[in-house]
DNA sequence: GGAGTGCATGAATAG
DNA sequence: TATTCATGCACTCCC
């Protein structure tokens, strides 16, 4: 057995990884190093179970690897330090040209940034070691930017991705060193104070040849954090732009596997549809089945592309967008948004209270760690590019903990949301930028509302999705266009929050708004109007509120919708879309269809009830007559 | 008295 | 059965 260099430190929690020398194996090994451990001398270096070659060393912080990762040389000293983490700022400190320089070195130059408070989580030194240059093992042979062997670290990702997140993520129990058992998130949640220690860890890479070069360099972690709740978490991480601002967090994990096999958020969304469960139904999804050509792609949920946990992440809270828009949004800019989760905003969330409750798988998996109930404030881009600091937090919940964000009324007020409601929160990438869309529930079509943002991506995806809303062809008339005032009237009476809670349904909003087979009828009231075919019976009219109201003996049915068109000679046509082969067919005005409708039962004319049967008439004829009646789109 | 805060409760859901 | 999370509600603070 080998002995790994002399170290010592605290850890938060972290995953400590042997990877064997032999290029050939490759074979990785994992143990977890919990909080208040302490590694003497050695002893966890050991032969390869697979070769018998040495394994080397890597520990391995879970929590906060960026993609600054890798071993960094001290500009002043040539110190070379590996920066693993976000709170490896502690003992690198990024220049303005883009490099870094030891912490010593900062604080002689007057460079440090890093305050010298007593750090309130009682950590007092830690150790750091200059290990030499690290070897390169890589398959081209080459040592990147990152100095550490990439192949290694996918296989180590594979490792990790096989073993699932929770089997790398230790107990952060301080009380015990026993058997790990079932991991509570909770439990791995790290403190400020433990990430600023959990630096230490990525510095402690021994090297198998020269383990006696390390040289020790104590350097003070008590003056990591002023304390927690003056801490701003800049959600704008990862600019290497030295600037003084102490980036205490990430947005979210980057899993080295991600780091090493770098792609887009379209490629992940590829890589994610893989997983989907069955495609989202949307209302009118008949009619945008039937126009593939202006909507290629249905509008569904993907399971995010990373973070924490997130495979433990409901359904319900897989943001909803499409590779198309994806794939526009990323474009040609080397930005890509990641889009993380989406939650429907309850009444609680919209009400006056200001209180968003996040899910709390959602909350771990992205938002940085907390470990304080008062939490941090985050900040986040709006739809329109400005930027809110919301107070991240949690209450402690029956053993668990309750994740919200505090003071969104401003924001929501903004956004002019309410209950029912998405609000869908994305990263942009590399900027690594949290912005916060959302979709309104009085419409299905994509409105992940980005329109007016100062931030070009977000102006590239309003834009986008804008257009797409256009293009589906779910026609809003001017009555419909804005936020429909109609429907909001239908609630006029009830006051923000709770009242209203109860027409939506209270818990039940469940099965109301977030089932996806309910999301067919997740219309407005004006569009369900819309959607409804009233019996051919004449209706008693009534005023509720000033409103006047059709009254039907016998319940409203939902019917295909179909155009009408005037004939020259007088008269009209109704015409219908088949869903089958989508080619239109003249029906009697009077006809009434099913939802769904196709070709087959096309009874009022035999030739044409079948999709093999030609168009009545030509393309271009039918275009004109459906645009010019989409005009006046009457639907019966 | 209203607003804000923090915890408790219990229905819904997942495992 | 355990967990999640929407919401109720008691308490405190402030005008």
């Amino acid at each position: 057995m080998m002995m790994i260099s002399e170290a010592e430190g605290r850890c938060c929690y972290s995953m400590a990884s042997k990877i064997c020398m032999n290029g050939a194996c490759g074979a990785t090994s994992s143990f977890e190093w919990r909080k208040g451990w302490r590694l003497r001398s050695g002893g966890f270096a050991n032969l390869c179970d697979k070769c018998g070659s040495a394994y080397e060393q890597l520990v391995f912080c879970d929590a906060f690897h960026s993609k600054e990762s890798g071993w960094r040389e001290c500009n002043s000293c040539g110190k070379r330090l590996h920066c693993g983490c976000i709170a490896s700022k502690y003992v690198l400190e990024l220049l303005d040209n883009g490099g870094v320089e030891c912490i010593n070195c900062a604080r002689s130059s007057g460079l440090s940034s890093i305050p010298s408070a007593e750090s309130p989580y009682g950590f007092s030194t830690f150790t750091a070691y200059n290990l030499g240059e690290p070897r390169s093992t890589s398959v081209d042979n080459k040592v990147d930017g990152d100095g550490i062997d990439k192949r290694r670290f996918m296989q180590f990702g594979k490792s990790m991705e096989a073993s699932g997140p929770s089997s790398f993520l230790p107990s952060q129990n301080d009380d015990t060193n026993e058997s790990l058992g079932p991991i509570k998130r909770e439990q791995v949640m790290p403190s400020l104070g433990e990430l600023g220690s959990a630096s230490f860890l990525n510095l402690n890479q021994a090297s198998l040849g020269a383990p006696q070069s390390a040289k020790r360099d104590t350097i003070g972690v008590n003056d990591i954090y002023n304390s927690p709740s003056q801490t701003c978490l800049n959600m704008t991480l990862g600019a290497p732009s030295g600037s003084p601002t102490l980036p205490l967090a990430a947005p979210s994990v980057v899993d080295q596997r991600d780091q090493s096999k770098p792609h887009s958020s379209f490629q992940q969304g590829q890589r994610s549809l893989q997983l989907l469960p069955k495609p989202l139904k949307m209302g009118r999804n008949t009619e945008l089945e039937a126009n593939k050509d202006v909507l290629p792609q249905r509008r569904v949920s993907r399971p995010p592309a990373e973070g924490r946990g997130r495979n433990q992440l409901l359904p319900r809270y897989w943001p909803r967008i499409t590779d198309q828009e994806l794939q526009q949004i990323s474009g040609d800019s080397n930005s890509t948004i990641v889009p993380l989760f989406e939650k429907v905003l309850s009444a609680s969330d919209a009400g006056r209270i200001g209180r968003l409750v996040l899910p709390k798988a959602c909350a771990e998996a992205y938002f940085p760690p907390i470990s304080h109930p008062q939490g941090l404030p985050l900040k986040l881009q709006d739809a329109m590019g400005k930027d809110w600091v919301f107070q991240f937090r949690f209450w402690p919940n029956n053993n668990s903990r309750m994740y919200v964000l505090e003071g969104v009324t401003p924001c929501i007020q903004s956004m002019q949301l309410q209950a029912g409601d998405t609000v869908i929160f994305s990263r942009i990438d590399p900027e690594r930028k949290f912005v916060m869309g959302f979709r309104r529930a009085s419409t299905s079509t994509p409105l992940q509302s980005l329109k007016g943002s100062m931030d070009p991506h977000l102006n590239a995806l309003s834009e986008h999705l804008s257009s797409v809303d256009a293009e589906i062809g779910w026609r809003k008339s001017k009555k419909h266009g804005s936020r429909t005032n109609e429907s909001l009237q239908l609630q006029p009476k009830l006051g923000p929050g709770r009242k209203r809670t109860r027409n939506i349904g209270s818990k039940s909003k469940r099965l109301l708004i977030d089932s996806e087979d309910a999301l067919e009828l997740k219309v407005t009231w004006e569009e369900a109007q819309d959607l409804l075919r009233p019996p051919s019976v004449k209706p008693r009219l009534i005023m509720v509120e000033d409103k006047e109201f059709e009254e039907y003996k016998e319940p409203p049915v939902f019917g295909k919708r179909t155009i009408f068109t005037a004939r020259s000679s007088g008269g009209q046509d109704q015409w219908a879309q088949c869903d089958r082969c989508s080619k239109w067919r003249r029906l009697p005005v009077d006809a009434l269809l099913p939802l769904k409708w196709i070709c087959a039962e096309n009874s009022w004319d035999p030739n044409r009830s079948s999709c093999s049967a030609p168009n009545e008439m030509s393309p271009k004829e039918l275009g004109n007559l459906l645009r010019l009646n989409m005009e006046n789109y009457d639907v019966r």
